[in-house]
Parts: structure tokens; sequence; C-alpha cells
RNA sequence: GGUCCCAUCGUCUAGCGGUCUAGGACGUGGCCCUCUCAAGGCUAAAACACGGGUUCGAUUCCCGUUGGGACCGCCA
């Protein structure tokens, strides 16, 4: 009998889901459902003046638009003072902390004395031993940490890893305002919320030690640790703001894919043979800590958008169509709220889906579609619709006025019958009807451009166009 | 500065001692297909950071150098 997986995704709302957290959130997910565990989300406010009701909506609302579904949660710490107090208090009682009455400046002051002398800073333990309260002075607490011997992290990605506690100081467990800080309440919660594995960034490492000493002092056995490589931008420094979109929910404004954004952030550090495109099911089916690689990874725009297109040409144009629709209303192609015929912007998408890589993209191209007002492109229209091409265009308006069968199967003989009239190729009479029925020199096949715009309208623009070039 | 982590094409990666004249993918160049644009197919250029070991044999194991990164907060 094996004991359930329990892992746990865990925030401080000080900011949006980003691109770094999601990517936590994802691994820590896939293992939950490879191994049938439970996945937790708990958001760490315990910093009150930077934690807003805000960004845990918007954290939320990121998961969910990821489909990161949670089984517990979510929890706040911010709840759970109390719990962290009484953690304090017993710690406080068996000399395993101690009331610490160093301000802030003259924690700041050795600090910088340290650096300037190239010294390790560290916390100097000089209120390790007092017997009295210093007078006129609120003391934080703090955790009074092993100075000898070593602690041994071992990764489930990293491996063993050995830190001298002489090297570890004495850090803050209770501030002065009585809030506890991240280091203690991560493991009271990991604790109480019974976690097995705590996956995290490698940014975490260096913390670790110092969180099995509080394992240890409080009488607990120490998950099991698997710390992820960063995401880094493309100079290689830590990836932010200034690397461009780094918030989760601004790739959806972009018109990317959710599933899409899992695909491409799943490959950054993980991998499965050479196979780049999973789906879920895959994701989950496959995921495993042993295909997790220890090297940073620099986030490509680019490969995202490959993979977004790969998935904008996989999905069922019906799907698409309904997820366009937001993007129609902001290009203002569409009123918003405005009824659609659905199955028809269903054929529509079929014919542009290969061609988008993003639904804005999608969204931009359908506008000849759904708007008649489509304005020639001046390169286009003096290339195409010229003196030249106009008895092709004539020829051909006057032979589709009697078609019944407006279709791909039907719209070609027509086409080719002009064309042999004329002794010229399919692209001198093509060019032109793109350029009439779009607006443009670039589009899906004419048959279907035609199609999907059906018979009057395509004989109305054919006549615009006749019309603009006598 | 101290501690820790990391190191295969520009980027993401495969490789878990011989199968490597190092594979795939993105991007880039060329060709094919073609009514345009895509998609697709073919193809080209492109990497084991360096130096020592260990071994019959190292991309693969060990050590060092170099180079990146993270942490060192009364932030998380």
């Amino acid at each position: 009998m094996t004991e359930q997986v329990r892992v746990r995704f865990a925030p401080s709302p000080t900011g949006h889901l980003h691109i770094g957290g999601a990517r936590t959130a994802l691994f820590n997910w896939l293992y939950a459902r490879n191994k049938g565990g439970r996945f937790v989300l708990r958001i760490e406010d315990t910093d009150r003046t930077r934690s807003t009701d805000d960004y845990i909506e918007a954290i939320i609302q990121g998961m969910q638009w990821l489909s990161l579904d949670w089984d517990e949660g979510p929890f706040r710490q911010t709840d759970r003072f109390d719990v962290y107090r009484s953690y304090v208090e017993r710690l406080l009682q068996e000399g395993k902390a101690y009331h610490c009455y160093c301000s802030v400046e003259e924690l700041e002051q050795r600090r910088q004395l340290a650096l300037a002398q190239g010294k390790p800073q560290k916390y100097d333990g000089r209120c390790r031993d007092l017997k009295e309260p210093v007078p006129g002075r609120v003391p934080v607490v703090r955790f009074r940490t092993p100075q000898h011997g070593e602690t041994v992290v071992d990764d489930l990605i990293r491996g063993r890893v050995i830190f001298e506690n002489s090297q570890l100081d004495d850090l803050i467990i209770l501030r002065s305002d009585n809030t506890p800080t991240y280091n203690f309440t991560v493991v009271v919660d990991d604790v109480d919320m019974k976690i097995t594995h705590v996956i995290r960034g490698d940014d975490h490492l260096n913390n670790t030690p110092k969180q099995i000493h509080i394992y240890k002092a409080l009488g607990y056995e120490t998950p099991r640790f698997a710390h992820l490589p960063m995401i880094l931008g493309a100079d290689k420094a830590r990836l932010s703001k200034r690397h461009g979109a780094t918030s989760v929910m601004s790739y959806y404004e972009m018109g990317y894919l959710p599933d899409a954004l899992v695909n491409y952030l799943v490959r950054l550090g993980w991998s499965h043979g050479d196979q780049e495109i999973f789906s879920r099911e895959e994701l989950i089916r496959y995921f495993s800590f042993e295909n997790v690689g220890n090297a940073a990874a620099v986030f490509n725009p680019e490969k995202l958008l490959w993979v977004n297109q790969q998935y904008i040409m996989a999905a069922s144009p019906e799907r698409l169509a309904e997820r366009v629709i937001p993007f129609l209303e902001k290009e203002k192609i569409i009123e918003e709220g405005k009824e659609l015929d659905m199955v028809w912007l269903g054929r529509a998408v079929k014919t542009l889906q290969e061609r988008a890589k993003t639904l804005v993209e999608l969204a931009a191209s359908l506008r000849y579609y759904i708007s008649d007002d489509i304005g020639f492109q001046e390169k286009a229209k003096e290339k195409f619709l010229t003196e030249k091409s106009l008895p092709l265009l004539r020829d051909l308006r006057n032979s589709l006025v009697s078609l019944t069968d407006f279709s791909h199967a039907g719209l070609e003989p027509v086409f080719k019958a002009v064309v042999e009239a004329h002794g010229v190729k399919l692209g001198a009479l093509a060019q032109p009807v793109r350029v009439a029925v779009t607006g443009g020199t670039e589009s899906p096949g004419i048959y279907e451009v035609l199609e999907v715009l059906g018979k009057e309208r395509t004989l109305k623009r054919l006549d615009t166009a006749i019309s603009s070039i006598t």
C-alpha cells in the first residue's frame, strides 16, 4: 500500500499568474493526475502589503483558462495565522526559536558591512542567547538553525544536494507585527495539508535545507522535493516583464489556445523522446520526473507560435468558430452580442485555420467573409484588376449567374471553361477574382472562398470590381 | 563576496560507455507542389564549452577551469 500523492501549487498573489508559475502549477497537476493523487491550491498571502484579492482572482482565472483544476482549496494563509502562531509558540517554549531585538536598520547596516568586507551575509546570532528582553524594542522570532553538521536534500530531479549547516542562518519566522513568514508557513502548511511532494522552482532549492530543519524541529517527516529548472528570457536572465508578455492571460489575449500553451510549457524541461505535440491524456500518462531535465530553458515565443498553429490546424472548425467570436468582436468585425450563423462560420473557419497562427490572425482573416465592405488593397488592384483581366472577369460573372451548384465541384468547371476560352492559365483568372472578392492577394483556394461567400455576394463583389476597372 | 544549481545546433531537446560520420523540433536558406497565401514533402547550414583523469573505448562516469543562473529580506 503506497501513500496517496498530495501536491500543491502555492503562488503568492502579488501579481498575475505568469509563465513560470503556470509551468510549476502544470508539473504539479501532471504529477498528481499521473499518480491519481490530489492537487491542492494554496494562496501564500502572508505578505499583506503586496497581496491583493484581485491577484488571487487573476491567478484562479489563469489556472481555469489552462484547465489546471485543483482538488482542494484555494486555501489562504491569512486564514491560518492562529495555526502558525501556535507552532511558533511551541518552538519558543522548546527553545528551538528565540526572540531577536535587532532592528531592520541594524540588520541592513550589518548586511552592507558584510558585503563590503566580502563576508557571508548571514545573521550573526547575537540575540540567540539573550536572557532579557531589550526595552523599547518589539522583537521578531527567529528559528534556531543547527550550526553543525550537514543537511541533505534528496531531490527527485537534482539528486543529492548537500548543505553545510554552518552556512545557514537563523531565519525570522514571526515578524515584529506578529505575522509569520514564508519559510515557516510553507512548512506548517505542507505538514498540515499532508503534502507528499513539494514540486517548485529551482529558486527554492537554497531554502530547502532551512525548511528541512523546521520540519525536524516540529517533529515531522520531510516530504519529497523536486526542483524544476527555471525558465529564462532570451538573454538568459530570469524571465520577467522586460522579456515581453509573461502573464498567462496575455496569451489568451494574443489568441493562443490554452492547450497549446500547456503543450509548449511542458516541453520546457520535460520530454518524451522526439514527440512534440501531446494530448492531455498523453501528458498525464507519460509524465515522470525521470524525463525532466536539469538545465534552465529559454522561453522561445516563435516555437510557442508554431505549437499554437499546430493546435489551431488540428482543432475542430466548430470549436474554433466559438473561440474566435471574442476576437471578432474585439476587432470590430462583428458587433458585440450579435447573432451569427455558427454553422456557416464553422465552414469559413475551416478554410482559414491552416493559415492562422493565432485566434487574432484567424479573426482578422475572417473579415472579408463576414463584412461586405472589403475595399481593395492598392497594389492588388493595380496588378490584377486591369483592362487585361476585365474580359475574364466579365465572362466568369456571366457564367456564374446561371450556376446552381455554387460549390467547389460546381465552380471548378466554370473557371476551367473561361480560362480555356481565353487561352490563359488559371492564375490569370483566379488572382483577379481573389482581389475582387477578398480585396487582397492572399486567401484560401478560390473555389473555397466563393463557396463560403455564396453566389449572391460573389456576384455583387465581381460587379463592384468590374465597375472599378472601367 | 558566500552557498547552491546548471552546461549537446541560435532556441527547445533525444542521447542514460561502443548503435554518434550525434537524432528530432522551432527558426533560417534552397527545391518540389501550386490559382495566391498557407499547409505538406524533400533538402542544406548549424552543437557534444575547455582541460585533465577512469576505461580497451567517452557526448555519456569523476575532478578542475571557464561560462551561465538562483539564493543570501521583518518578499514569496
